[in-house]
DNA sequence: ACATTTACAATTGGATCCAGTATCCTAAAT
DNA sequence: ATTTAGGATACTGGATCCAATTGTAAATGT
């Protein structure tokens, strides 16, 4: 079994997961609108495919929560209010402080040092679009080691439960948030694994109140 | 529209609906064993029905984690280990937690006589099983005015995540689960619902390690 | 005798076809 | 004029059919 360099058949995936991972990438961009009508046939023909792996992916992105199917009308895009935010946000700090937990010691040097340099990025970063990335990379490297298949799946689901299209209401805040950054690599280098849960799952709590401030205060405008 | 009489049509859910529940409760039943696979041919003509509403149900109950699919495999029953208990526990007791602090407020006087009687049935219960079922019917209604969906999902696949074919390691421990319910009931009579949290988080914790106790050394026997 | 290859059977994945339901529009009736 | 019944349309749900993949077992070669 050599496999020795990249002649791969292009992608072993069935068609229909192939699928859901497409549209999945378009909601959270936010290429559908929430409330949007997702009709299987027109997306079938939009991916040249026929209706049966959108059957399949719509099931799918259903039970991610991403959308609702409604029997005998079909798909439709979930819509986000306040209330979903502060549950998410909410979900996220105790999921992640458990996955912090378990993942903390089993983080290598290598994961370590990619940490640091995360925060490095994020703290020189030019723009908040970027700033964001490293940051949602700097989250997912956090709990990477985390065994637990159904933690693991439950806060991905909740980062998918909002469009990534936030970023400019966390403007100005990311000062405090690099400091909170900072505080968790050191608790993790000093294997203080109980410390590094409790820190992300306040730093978590915390910008999860500031984005609800944020939205409501658009809300009214 | 009035609606006066219960003149209604029978069930109104698609079939892939009816198969699926219908799966869900075999496997959680234990029907069918961990790790065994299963055949959507097989089903389709066991229910006599077609592939096709198999074949989405299987979908559902994957996103579920009752069964795993692999590609042009098929699916098998997901098999639980010690440490897939450890998880569950864990998770459970943070989640309803959160969300009995979510209901607990908006519990009626209803809900909360309901609870009272469930106590009692639970303390005078003849058999085990029957002290389970009750057991199932309290944890449910204590959080039954949870209004967040996703964390009602969550908390629904964990349930749903171990065979309901433990009862008997539960044996002996009955006592100690009463007199913490007597408490959690008594919490969110006082509408402290924090505190009512706290104590099911804990109650569901030393359940939880109890379990694994008795099923570490069921193993070595 | 053992390993490797090849052909075949079994089963899932994908496409197409048909049926049933929901929605929308029009026309009729009060 | 407004409401309601009827029907046309369009879409989803279910059945069937075909293709692709996997595993097994036989066959061939070393």
């Amino acid at each position: 079994m050599s496999m020795k360099q990249g002649l791969r058949i292009d992608n072993r995936d069935t068609l229909h997961l192939k699928v859901c991972n497409v549209i999945r990438e378009a909601i959270i961009r936010g290429d559908f609108k929430p409330g949007e009508r997702l009709k299987q046939s027109d997306m079938a023909e939009q991916l040249g495919v026929s209706r049966m792996p959108v059957r399949e992916a719509f099931r799918k992105l259903e039970s991610e929560g991403l959308i609702i199917l409604e029997p005998h009308k079909g798909a439709i895009v979930k819509s986000i209010q306040v209330e979903d935010v502060a549950e998410i946000y909410a979900l996220r700090a105790e999921l992640e402080r458990i996955a912090v937990e378990q993942s903390a010691d089993l983080l290598t040097n290598d994961d370590t040092q990619q940490l640091s340099y995360l925060a490095d990025q994020m703290e020189t970063a030019e723009d908040v679009d970027d700033f964001v990335q490293y940051n949602i990379d700097f989250h997912k490297l956090l709990i990477k080691r985390c065994n637990w298949e159904r933690l693991n799946t439950f806060i991905t689901t909740l980062w998918n439960g909002l469009p990534q299209q936030t970023p400019h209401l966390l403007e100005g805040q990311t000062e405090m948030s690099n400091k909170e950054h900072r505080a968790i690599i050191n608790a993790i280098q000093n294997k203080e694994k109980g410390k590094a849960g409790k820190l992300v799952a306040e730093h978590i709590k915390r910008t999860g109140e500031k984005l609800i401030n944020s939205l409501e205060k658009e809300g009214q405008s």
